[in-house]
DNA sequence: CATGAATGAGATTTCATTCAT
DNA sequence: AATGAATGAAATCTCATTCAT
């Protein structure tokens, strides 16, 4: 757990972790509204239901809220992603189903991504590190029902670059929603990418002609 | 021009313009370096080479910056965008080149599209819009290049979409170059991206072939 | 004793003055090391061995731990200045040997007294008069000691300044011993600090001649 | 000068200087009231006769001010010693002229001598060091009045010594004037202090009966 | 008796902005 | 037009002390 990363000066172990997820659920919705950087200590300390005494008894630093909060919103997605993506079934099926639930994944938890995206940079580098390995996983999966999914052999960097393109676009329907969710639902948005996903994996199967 | 978004004291249009462009070049490189809230306006006047007072006597805040910044690197970025892509061509090769010319440039503007991408949510709600617009702009153009390269009738949506996805898919280049970068070179990533684009379009050409 | 200076919350009298002695003990360290205003309370506890709260079961306040500092050492230095001054004998002997061990004993002492005199003004009025007391009374001791082996009488002024020239010399010994113990050893130090001491009392004794 | 070793991001020399010795008398009449760590900036500010911005445009920390006042008090003592003293002339009565000289200045700079020996070890240790050096110096001046004054040739080691002893006593007036200043004038303390030297220099002019 | 989580006043420091020169 | 000294609101973080368990 991340939690090992950040010092508490408090013993209780659960209590930490009580605490410590009161601070992300306080911190993360005001980072979403005014960003890492407007946002103040106490502001975050009052969200959380505390102190801010009590805040700095559970961190060091104001950039070890940041990094609970990243880490959380990455470990979330990485969590509901090992549920649900299956990479040991073979069809192209498991593939979609995959790219479907994380297209909701990231409709699901929009402002959590942006804000990640928006802030991660004003992480130490070590900590950029440590949570990015998280996305390096994320992609592996993704990778392997790729793999999986497909009948002929692809060119190991041509599944990379598709697993890549896949999760950005997942990305991009939270990142770009002023632009996408005027054109396109979830629903239709997931269609059509599924759509030229198959089609560039040169899938003509019957799933293939239901998306189209 | 944007320029006129921004009062200033002084009268003399060419100054105030030489100014701003010192300006702007000294505070990119601040921003790619630290980010907008990690850099003090102290910084961007020494870096512009002129003293806090002056300044202040072409900007009224310390926003203000950020704001010349962004909509100058989506100037530039439009204006080249403008010089290379023919709207007029209608042919797939037009296409091709569009989108490697695009790739080119998001390769030469990489640090000052991870700083406006990171740093846009800090502009007002208004300065927001006028930026985005630029955006906008450029999708339009990729939208153009895409029909008219086409033979075969598209749904608007799904054009609209494709578009999309080049776009990020040059930002990705720059933004995600920790991991691309590793396994590509500009050229092939490049050219993987456009067989799989042919690919979704289901443009069996020469061309086609021969990126594959 | 000074422990009735400081309440405590605590009955059994055995248990505090246990507790206090471990406080000292930790507290005298860390005073050394980092000065009293840069210990916490937390630092002292820890040291001690003991809790922050229970810390505050055997003080008041922080400068409760600072007095019982300052007054132990004091009483430490007192306890074995009477041990080892004889303030009957008359002879010029037992003056020498005084001194003798009142040098060493700053010499064993250093440290302590070092902070003592750094810390001892950021006691309230009260206990610093105190704790001076103390000090007034081993002044009486050196007093009594020079009064004792002069054979001709000498005003009570020039005795009590000489009294203080010795007690100062003392600490001398390890408040500037950035300077002094480079020159001299403890040995040679206190052997010319008294040939100096004897000249002054005018004393041309055997010793004295020994001494120079 | 020492203010060269304290960035300041003023950059008008003169300003820098002027405000410094403002900010010096203000911390001065503070830390002897209260001492270095109970004193707050803004107090100093305050004290000071500018804000608390225009405070930190000429220091860096608060330890700043401390090193600046330790060594503005240095600075004047040395000074007034070396207006005062007479290292060329080799008579008995300089080195008297020396010492009451030394002595009145302790007593007109009483309190800042107690602060400096209060809180010079709250310096870091490079300031310290930086400090140290003038009192080495002033050392060297004694040493040298001491070395010229007297007739027959002395050990260094007893010059060095004297010098020392002479150095504290001044010191003594001012730290210890509780006990001292009860029994002595400034007239009388420095009578016998005289007295005693020139006892232990073993000189019995005219002067020394003088003084007895 | 002992513990340690909670508190919040208060300390230091930064920095965008102003304005007299 | 240009300068840079002055300002003070506001931010982060510390730590002595309390009190429920």
């Amino acid at each position: 757990m991340a939690d090992q990363q950040v010092p508490s000066s408090i013993k209780d172990q659960g209590l930490v972790e009580k605490r410590r997820n009161q601070m992300i659920k306080g911190a993360v919705s005001l980072f979403i509204e005014k960003g890492f950087h407007k946002t103040t200590t106490r502001e975050i300390a009052k969200a959380s239901g505390f102190s801010i005494g009590t805040l700095y008894e559970y961190i060091r630093t104001k950039e070890d809220v940041l990094f609970l909060v990243c880490d959380s919103i990455y470990e979330r997605v990485k969590d509901r992603m090992e549920q649900v993506i299956d990479t040991e079934k073979k069809t192209i099926d498991s593939l979609i189903h995959a790219v479907t639930s994380y297209f909701q994944l990231m409709d699901d938890m929009q402002d959590e991504v942006v804000v990640m995206y928006q802030e991660v940079k004003s992480l130490s580098r070590d900590a950029q590190e440590y949570v990015l390995q998280k996305e390096k996983d994320m992609l592996e999966m993704l990778t392997q029902v790729i793999r999986n999914s497909i009948s002929t052999p692809m060119a190991e960097q041509d599944i990379s670059l598709i697993a890549n393109n896949i999760f950005i676009q997942g990305q991009m329907w939270g990142f770009r929603r002023w632009m996408l969710q005027k054109e396109f639902t979830l629903e239709s948005y997931t269609k059509r990418q599924v759509h030229f996903l198959l089609e560039g994996l040169n899938v003509n199967s019957i799933q293939n002609q239901q998306t189209s």
